[in-house]
DNA sequence: ATGCCTGCAGCG
DNA sequence: GCTGCAGGCATG
């Protein structure tokens, strides 16, 4: 008797695939999609595999109606690694199966014909670089390991030329026939490496794989790079599901960066899950970044990954930037720009070089008072202050997008004199205009670039130095190179030092050493300012002598005593419902249900931080445990109950590894 | 998720 | 007794 029985993937939110009888169906065809009968409708699937008997009575099983393609379009190792990810991450298996495709193959239509490959930007092209000792040795230790999986940390300062590593890297695998996957953390950090890709290997074909892409030409590159056809695929963490028979390595550029996390909807993270790919293939993996996640320096430091360092800028004459802090105690706040930051700025003004502001909080102010009462402009749907945005005249929550007009007296006393408190980037703008009107400023926050195109264009005027002062949140701190910034001033890093969150620090360190690496990156040095009233603080101490390795083992100290990640993993079962009671004793419940296990450490629950959110009020619950496969094997069995509980109106989901507690 | 079924509030 | 919508439930 042949295998009748076909699993199905279908895009619901249930913890299972589906079976049906299939008799046409064979090995061939697991990964093509199938269209399915389910309840009264009908519904794409995709097959995942083949079994003779289904736990099901024969009664229950309806037939396939029909096959979508002619050929897979996942393969098995693909499916694999999405089934991997669906029970690592605790997400239904259909929901992973789906998310992996492009959006017009998750309908019923077949594939359409190929598009004509759109002109590649600008291949004018650039002779490879000259590689210095310390590259060329990186180099060739990573060729080394071609063919075996190899996780490499890849850890080099700002400047120090870890692009031209990649690209040296992506040359070796061409040559040996290979596919390269190259994954970045953000959408706008794809033009610039598009351009030195396409430059450097004019001849091979780049897919380009994120949000931006017109639906009709990431489907086609999407199932060329899975037919072999293209040998670079460049994308955001989506791009890690994608179909590559020949992978022979695995890039992850910025790999501290937040970004390879998805927070809402499917959970997963496409750093993590990238090693877990190069382990399956096999083949090495590099992760790369001047500001490691801790995570990946103690899997370093353990052996489990190759450390590999890049100490210094790959320009001959480059040097680090000198970082230096501006002790904000006893000095006038000078409405946020301390008189010693004012005048460095004239300074380099004066010598025609560009400077940035660095201050990672948008709008005009963070919060709205009456002098009178003290009453304060918050929210209606969340638990959060809202922020003035004079443009547009108007209150903002930057949490749930809603906007109400600035009152003109306090709603509460009937005073008319209402105060902004505090600075973000529109307001530092102002005072800019105000201390330097010949000065041309321009300011970088996702309000004015919210599009790749509008970032774009910003860029361009900033090195056809058309702009003297930048203001900037952490959308220019990331891997841009300007080469006229010469100064880099920033505004309000104390904040995140007073954050709740365990991981706060960590990004701070990241944040600031990173906006810093902006400075000075051709022939000339760059100069940082940063200001603080905590000038002690061993975060800043270690930031002005470059020390990521310092500072990153005293964190990894304080992680250990607290009991945190990288030392003891973590769940979080998240829980949201019109009142805080009726989240915290659904988590309540779902504590009591847990199988008793030693070596787990369950919490008790509680309210979020932003305990209000878009009018539900929020809860968590932590689990942690030393041993991943324990805490895997023990959530599997928790969950099992917590999901025969009544939710009655709270909404819960499970956040494995979750980076927010 | 989404459709389907059941149950009861509101109506006359 | 009929309609309408909320909540519970199954989907193979």
């Amino acid at each position: 008797m042949p295998a009748s029985i076909a699993i199905i993937a279908l895009n619901v939110p249930l913890p299972e695939a589906f079976d049906y009888l299939a008799a046409s169906l064979d090995d061939s065809d697991i990964g093509c999609r199938v269209l399915v009968p389910f309840g009264s409708k009908q519904r794409v699937g995709v097959l995942i595999g083949l079994r003779d008997s289904s736990r099901l009575p024969d009664g229950q099983l309806r037939p396939v109606i029909e096959k979508l393609d002619d050929s897979p379009i996942l393969d098995r190792s693909t499916i694999e690694l999405l089934l991997f990810a669906s029970r690592y991450y605790q997400q239904p298996p259909g929901q992973f199966i789906f998310a992996a495709l492009p959006n017009l193959l998750r309908l019923a239509r077949k594939p359409g014909q190929p598009r004509r490959q759109r002109s590649s930007p600008d291949s004018a092209g650039s002779p490879p670089v000259i590689l210095n000792e310390e590259q060329l040795a990186v180099t060739n230790r990573i060729v080394a390991l071609a063919g075996q999986f190899h996780p490499i940390l890849l850890h080099g300062v700002t400047g120090s030329g870890k692009t031209e590593i990649y690209l040296q890297l992506i040359d070796r695998v061409l040559a040996a026939g290979g596919q390269v996957l190259m994954l970045v953390p953000e959408i706008r950090l794809t033009p610039q490496l598009h351009n030195r890709l396409a430059g450097r290997f004019a001849d091979q074909r780049i897919a380009i794989l994120h949000s931006d892409i017109s639906p009709a030409r990431r489907m086609h590159d999407w199932l060329a790079a899975g037919r072999g056809d293209i040998p670079i695929v460049l994308g955001t963490r989506l791009a890690v599901f994608t179909p590559m028979p020949r992978l022979q390595l695995i890039i992850v550029d910025e790999e501290h960066d937040a970004s390879f996390q998805q927070q809402d909807g499917l959970r997963y993270s496409a750093r993590d899950l990238a090693v877990v790919r190069a382990s399956r293939t096999p083949c090495p993996v590099v992760l790369g970044s001047a500001t490691p996640s801790l995570e990946s320096w103690f899997n370093a430091g353990q052996g489990k990954y190759l450390l590999l360092s890049l100490t210094r800028r790959a320009a001959d004459n480059a040097r680090l930037p000198d970082i230096s802090l501006i002790d904000m105690r006893g000095l006038p706040t000078g409405q946020g720009i301390s008189p010693p930051l004012r005048e460095a700025l004239r300074q380099n003004l004066q010598r025609g070089e560009q400077s940035l502001l660095f201050i990672n909080r948008r709008g005009f102010a963070p919060a709205l008072y009456c002098q009178d009462c003290n009453w304060v402009a918050g929210c209606s749907r969340c638990s959060s202050k809202l922020v003035l945005h004079r443009q547009r005249q108007e209150l903002r929550c930057h949490h749930c997008g809603l906007s109400r007009p600035v009152p003109q007296s306090c709603p509460e006393c009937r005073h008319d004199q209402l105060f902004p408190a505090g600075a973000g980037t529109q307001r530092i703008e102002q005072l800019l205009e105000q201390l330097f009107p010949q000065a041309r400023l321009l300011r970088i926050d996702s309000d004015t670039a919210a599009s790749p195109k509008q970032w774009q264009a910003m860029r361009e005027a900033i090195l056809a130095r058309q702009a003297d002062i930048l203001i900037g949140t952490q959308l220019v701190s990331k891997g841009h190179d300007f080469p006229h910034l010469t100064l880099v001033g920033v505004l309000a890093a104390d904040d995140a030092l007073y954050s709740s969150d365990f991981r706060a620090d960590e990004r701070l360190f990241a944040q600031l050493l990173q906006v810093s690496g902006r400075a000075g990156r051709a022939d000339r040095p760059g100069q940082v300012l940063i200001q603080t009233a905590w000038p002690q603080h061993p975060l800043f101490q270690s930031l002005c002598r470059h020390d990521y390795p310092g500072y990153a083992a005293s964190m990894l100290d304080q992680r250990k005593v607290g009991g945190f990640p990288p030392f003891r993993h973590l769940v979080a079962l998240r829980a949201d419902a019109p009142t805080l009671e009726e989240a915290l004793g659904f988590l309540q419940q779902a504590r009591a249900l847990a199988p008793a296990a030693a070596d787990i450490d369950l919490f008790d629950p509680v309210a979020e931080t932003l305990v209000r959110k878009g009018n539900r009020e929020r809860a968590l619950l932590i689990a942690q445990a030393a041993s991943r496969p324990l805490l895997q094997a023990w959530l599997g069995d928790w969950l099992d109950r917590v999901a025969g509980l009544q939710p009655g109106k709270v909404r819960w989901r499970t956040d494995v590894d979750a980076q927010q507690v």
